[in-house]
DNA sequence: CGCAATTATATTGCACGCAAGATAAATTAA
DNA sequence: TTAATTTATCTTGCGTGCAATATAATTGCG
């Protein structure tokens, strides 16, 4: 009857979070050439696929909120890679456009996801397994959160 | 040819992250009551497994390295759930042991694990299934840092 | 034995993540 | 219309992660 607490290594959230945390330290080598951390590869990632949305939008894609993305967003530009302006047709919403520089920087990193990959001993099977029960989660968690508000 | 740029919904790396982040905010409110945090958490985890041991061994169990260990041990016992104690037979290491408090904390905490698992959708299979793929990619990883070294 | 290499921990600095609260513009309702 | 609400963004503060470096104790080697 005694209620016993899992081990660390039967916990998923425990395994997730170091499996992220290990990825993260495996990218830091290879963005920091081109003087980027992860999250701000991952918004560039989003604009590359659509430049010039509005700082909600790129959250919706990037799923940060806006006290991660709004300093971050903020950083990128100061490196010149982006720019801040506002929408005309609405005065509070802050857009993100892509400067050449900024365009110019997904040739030069195209290289950093086959480096990374190439590190990675798991098949390409079992890494979509991981994406999609990660992806999983993270929506339905993400839909949770939605009936909160 | 073109070298294109993979879009984020197709990232492992990307689904591992935010699913993190999703576990993390689903942790917070449950371990806030205790005033811990999930990292803490790890490290009672790790304690309540095995305790009165080195920082280093704390560091295997909990994958932190010490620049992240120390600090959080330090704040642990501020909160008087455990106290360091330097080794006699080796004055370099600290040893950690937990006090009666943090020893009592095991049963108070023990309904974090199932209330956060009745919020998760995924079912048993599913999670096993992420937690084994998520374990494997990161002791690969570790397995490769090691080689580095 | 004595000194260089190793080992265990601590410190510093930077960049997140995010909750909470603030601000300002736009929308809605009375 | 004007006041209340909603919406988009910003700011603050705290707690990580971790690379890099520092410090101190121990080990090993000549």
């Amino acid at each position: 009857m005694t209620e016993k607490t899992l081990p660390l290594a039967q916990q998923v959230c425990f395994a997730l979070y170091s499996a992220n945390n290990a990825m993260m330290r495996l990218y830091r080598p290879l963005l920091q050439p081109f003087d980027l951390t992860y999250p701000q590869y991952v918004v560039l990632l989003a604009l590359w696929q659509q430049d010039n949305i509005s700082l909600g939008q790129l959250g919706q894609q990037t799923l940060f909120d806006s006290g991660t993305l709004t300093p971050l967003v903020k950083k990128l530009e100061q490196k010149a890679i982006l720019q801040r302006q506002s929408d005309p047709a609405d005065e509070r919403v802050k857009k993100v456009v892509l400067t050449p520089f900024g365009q110019a920087l997904e040739q030069q990193v195209v290289n950093v996801m086959p480096a990374l990959r190439c590190q990675v001993a798991l098949s390409d099977d079992e890494l979509v397994l991981l994406r999609e029960q990660a992806r999983a989660l993270q929506l339905q968690i993400q839909q949770l959160e939605q009936c909160r508000k």
